[in-house]
Parts: structure tokens; sequence; C-alpha cells
DNA sequence: ATGAAAGCGCTAACAG
DNA sequence: CTGTTAGCGCTTTCAT
């Protein structure tokens, strides 16, 4: 025997027609238990699967959100999208995602293609600054959550969940001082991310209130290599007069560069310079030595930001029209370990 | 304006109908120059987007694929999952993914769901020893490929693709000999994994070529709580006589914990133990000291397994049976860095 | 080169 | 409680 593919065929073999046998695998609606349990066993029997892009033709929807991330140069990632796939599936969603390796052209084709496939909206986890496309979308009405990137005037503007970085730059540095650091650098991250920002502002912030000047030799720029660069700098930097005696990496992969270069410099870790971090990333506890870092709940992040997308999914459902943003800040944690 | 939701209306726009449109936008059929503008022009002016949905309802094929991964407990997936991603992107197709936590019945339940959204295709990073589900869906005629994790059975039976990881166990354990350790203890891996069985065997066999004796208090057996588990072990077997001087980890992960332990203990590494692993997981390079480690290909395994199901998937559309089954096995590289 | 018509598999009025 | 009918948006003969 051949595939059963459509509802029709079931409806045959049980001698009904094809609307009961939608309504009994739906459960909208009331069948005679006994009608009911003709057609379950018949679906059983044939082992029919419904056709989902026929139903979601029909219903207008496609239970279908998209997942961006923009590369995996970073290890938060894989945290976030577990968040995301375990609510969606909770909620039957289904998850495409893609990668857009930070590339802007790609970002846009992508959304065209998801928005073509009917996905129902977007969490965007790779959001580079310049937003505009974005704001397209939600102009036409498309359900977006902005994860941890984003620019200061989305706020208000789209749905945005992160934690409050300003504090977490501000806790981390405070930290260092308390600990008795008196040149404290920051490895900055890209400029253009309000995150990173928003980080060093807390660095800033926490030094002026410890009435200590912001010394710039101190604030380390990115290299254009990535977080890689960061390794001739700490080298470099280490050899001069007036070197720091603690390192605030603006993530965790930072902060992994800079131990290495500090290993090979052979300096101690904590005892000549300490390092502390911010993310959590999977591995950071199995550094030498653990490293102090601030830790975000990134998982949550993902369930969070599924359940804002599903917010605006319903209520556009339901009015039309897009719910007003929100500004989900989750607390953060300062997980003390060895590096510091 | 309201938003043009259809081909019909495009058509009208132009005084075409829905048929010319329809062919203007897949350009298999030829159109009249000055009309395919026309209508090129009115898309371009509407924003229309063609629903994808309905093409594939029509077409009876989604040009989607599920890839599926066991969760991220491990570092190596989302390299996979970027090398799949490129590939399935350029070749016009969109990929769901699902982390399956290792939890059998969820995994089940996934192909069902992806497959009654018409994926037209698997690829596993998931496989966890019991693959009858899978067989299912090959019976079935689903095109599946295995990434890494497959049974010995499986080879034959379906597409899969890996590193020789026999050989991978015997190229590691054989450079540790060689650099002059004595006592190599291996820290296996899940024993229902083909893939560490292999490894051991490698392990084995090269100590034996060696014409060494295997020592059975050498063999490690990962504990429930997984890598984490080896930290105890490592701290007792250390503190025994005869303990190790160098340690095999069947992956970096179980690398990373064993050195943790070898630090508290304020061993040396590699002065008074060698630690080797098997991966190159993004982090094993800041590890302290640098994990000497074999390399997987691991974006290109993901890029190879997207073509393996393409493959099936076009023979497939041919045909309308899945071609035989192909193995390929990828070539590793041991980077040597300061860990031995 | 283009149009008319049928239909992919499903759901949702509407009628009974 | 159930069947009939229409149609979601698209592609694809078959005509012309």
């Amino acid at each position: 025997m051949d595939q059963i593919t459509s509802i029709k065929e079931i409806a045959q073999i049980c001698g009904v027609s094809a609307s009961t046998v939608s309504r009994v695998l739906n459960g909208k609606s009331y069948v005679k238990e006994e009608t009911r349990r003709k057609v379950l066993d018949a679906v059983r029997r044939t082992n029919f699967r419904p056709n989902l892009l026929a139903r979601s033709l029909k219903q207008g929807n496609a239970r279908t959100i998209c997942l961006m991330v923009p590369s995996y140069g970073n290890l938060i990632f894989p945290e976030i999208m577990r968040g995301v796939n375990s609510v969606a599936l909770d909620r039957g969603y289904t998850t495409f995602f893609s990668i857009t390796d930070e590339r802007q052209e790609t970002e846009e084709g992508i959304y065209n293609k998801m928005r073509n496939q009917q996905v129902e909206g977007f969490i965007i986890c790779s959001a580079i600054g310049d937003e505009t496309a974005i704001y397209r979308l939600c102009e036409e009405g498309v359900p977006v959550v902005l994860v941890n990137r984003f620019q200061k005037e989305d706020l208000g503007r789209l749905d945005t969940i992160s934690v409050d970085n300003y504090r977490a730059g501000y806790v981390s540095t405070q930290y260092l001082l308390r600990s008795g650091r008196k040149r404290i650098a920051i490895a900055c991250g890209d400029p253009g991310l309000f995150l990173y920002n928003e980080r060093y502002r807390g660095y800033r912030d926490a030094l002026r209130d410890a009435g200590r000047e912001i010394d710039p030799r101190l604030v380390l720029q990115e290299p254009p290599e990535g977080h890689d660069g960061y390794y001739d700098i700490v080298k470099r930097i280490m050899l001069q007069e007036n070197a720091p005696d603690a390192f605030f990496a603006t993530a965790d992969p930072k902060a992994f560069v800079i131990m290495r270069a500090l290993h090979d410099l052979k300096l101690r870790i904590p005892g000549d310079v300490s390092v502390i971090g911010i993310d959590n990333a999977e591995l950071s506890a199995y550094m030498e030595p653990p490293l102090t870092t601030v830790a975000q709940p990134l998982c949550r992040m993902g369930q969070e930001a599924m359940q804002m997308l599903l917010r605006q999914i319903e209520y556009k459902r339901e009015k039309g029209t897009l719910p007003p943003p929100e500004t989900i800040t989750l607390p953060f944690d300062l997980l003390v370990r060895q590096s510091t």
C-alpha cells in the first residue's frame, strides 16, 4: 500500500467527509465519539501525516519563527538558542535559524526569504548598529525581538531584552577596585554596539565614583581582527611602565585571549594581574585560573525572548497591529572565581 | 495602500493573467520582455512577496530540511551548524533546527512534527545508539545524514560522515607514547556511542603496537554526571601510586575538566602530566597551556553533510527512491600545542 | 507568448 | 453532529 497523503483518503476509508476528519484532527469541534475513534484509528493504521503547509496556507499563519545569530565566534548564542527553542517547542512553534556572519547584505536577504516563508516573527541576536532593515520589518507589522544587541534608540521602538550592561560594567569595575586594583584596563568591544558602550560607561563611572581618573592608555579598543587582536595589545601594554594590574574584558572570549597573553608573559593571575569578564560563556569556569565573570542568564534570555515574540504575535492576531514595545532587563550575577 | 498578498493582484495591476506572473517570477518559461518588465516592476513597486508555502504545497517540496543537535554541552555543534547552514542557503534551502537534549522521546516527536512540516530530509548529530526511529525514517524514504554520531551497523544503511575515530585515537595515543609518556590514561566517552568506542580501540591498539600492556585502572569511564565527573576521578587517581603521566581525553570538554583538576592539584602540564584531546573545540587554544588536540574539520563536516543530503533529495526526486548509502570519512589534523 | 482551469491539502462557514 | 462548498496562493497542463 502506498502512503496516505491526504485527509480525503482517510475520509474515504472511514466513510465520512474530509471536514469530519479535519475536525477530529484538530479537536476544535465536537464529533461523535464513535466516528472520532474510527477516524483516529484509520489515522494511526495508515500512518497518516497531516500536511502542515496546507494548514498554514489555509489559516494564514505558519507557526514558525526565525532566529538569527551573528556567528559562533561568541559562545553565548548556543544557550540563547536553546532557550528560544524550548519555549517554541512548548507552544507549537518551529524555528528556522540562520547565521548571518555579521554580513549586512545577507541579513536583509534572509529577512525577505523568511518572510516569504511566512514566518510570524524574528528573534534577532545579530543587530549590528544599522537597524533600518529591522525597523522596516516593524513598520510592516512583523513582530521582532532584539536580544542583547540593540541601540539605545531601539528602546521603545521595538521589543528588546538584555541585562543592564551599564550596571554590569559598573559592578565588574567596582569589584576590581575593591579588591585593591589600581590600574584597571578595559578591553572594549565593537564601538558600534550599544551594549559595549554601556559596559564602558559603567567602567568609567565606577572609576569616577571611586575618585579615580580615567587613563586613556588603559582604554583598549578591539582591533579589526576581533578578539584575537588583544593578544598583541596586552603583550605590548604589559611591557610599558605603569602597566595595568587588572583587565576588565567586556566579553569572556576577550578575557580568554587576554589570559593567554598574560600566561605567555609568565605573569601570574591574579597575583600580578586580575582578569574579569562578562557572559559566563560555557567554558569560563575551566580557564586557568577559573574566570571571574558577570553571568548573564542566557538560556532564560532566549526563553523570555520567545515569550515576548509570542505576545506580539498573539496581540497582532487579535488586534491586527503590533502591541506597544516592551523592554525587559534581566538580572545578572557576579561570579567570583579565581582570576581576581 | 494595503499589502499585495497574491500573484493575482499583480496580474490585475499589469493586465495579465496570474500564470504569466508566475512564469515571470520563477523564470522557467519564456515571457515577452515587455510584459516581463512590467510584471517585475509591479512586484517591486508593491513590495509583493510570493508565498512560499503555497508554492511548496503545489509543488510538493518544501525546500526545507531539519538539523538536529543533541545539546550544547559539546562545543562542536555550532561549527557544524554553520557549515550546514552555509550550503543550505546557497542551494535555496531553509533550515529548521532542533535541540533534543538527548531525550529520546522528544526526538521521535520532532521527527514527526518536522515531517508534517514537509521537510525534505534530516541531518542528525544527535543519534544516541538506538537508531530504530531513524531507520524508520529511511524505510519510509526520508533522506537522512548522520553526522559524527552513529553505530557501526549504520554504515551502509544510511549516509554517515565523520573522521576516522579509530585513527584519531590511535594517533593521539601514539603521539603521547612518542613524547615519552609511560602511563597513559584514557577518559572514555559514552560507551553507547560508536565514536567513543572507536577512539578507545585506537588507544588500545596504539599501546599494544608499542608493546605496552593495557592497565585497566587507567581506562576511565565517564561518570553519570557527564564530563564534570572526571574532576573527582582525576583527583583521586593522581593520588594513587602509579598515577598516570598523561591523559588522552576522548573529547576536548573532558580535557578541560581534567586540566582543571590537574591545576587544582598543583600539577604542571605538561611537566608532570600531558593532556591531549579530540575536537579542537573553539576554545582549546585558549586553555593554559593550550591544548594539544586532534582537530576535526567541523564546519566542513556540516557542509558535506548538507551536500550528502541534497544528493539524496535530488536522487529521490528523480528516481523516487533513496540512493545507496554513502560513507564519508574526513581527514583530521593533530594540532600539537603546549599541553603535551 | 499568454490565458483558463484545475488542483496541491487543508479549514471554515453554512446548512441541515 | 456532519456534509457541502469554497478558497488560501501558487503552478501547471492544455489550449490558443
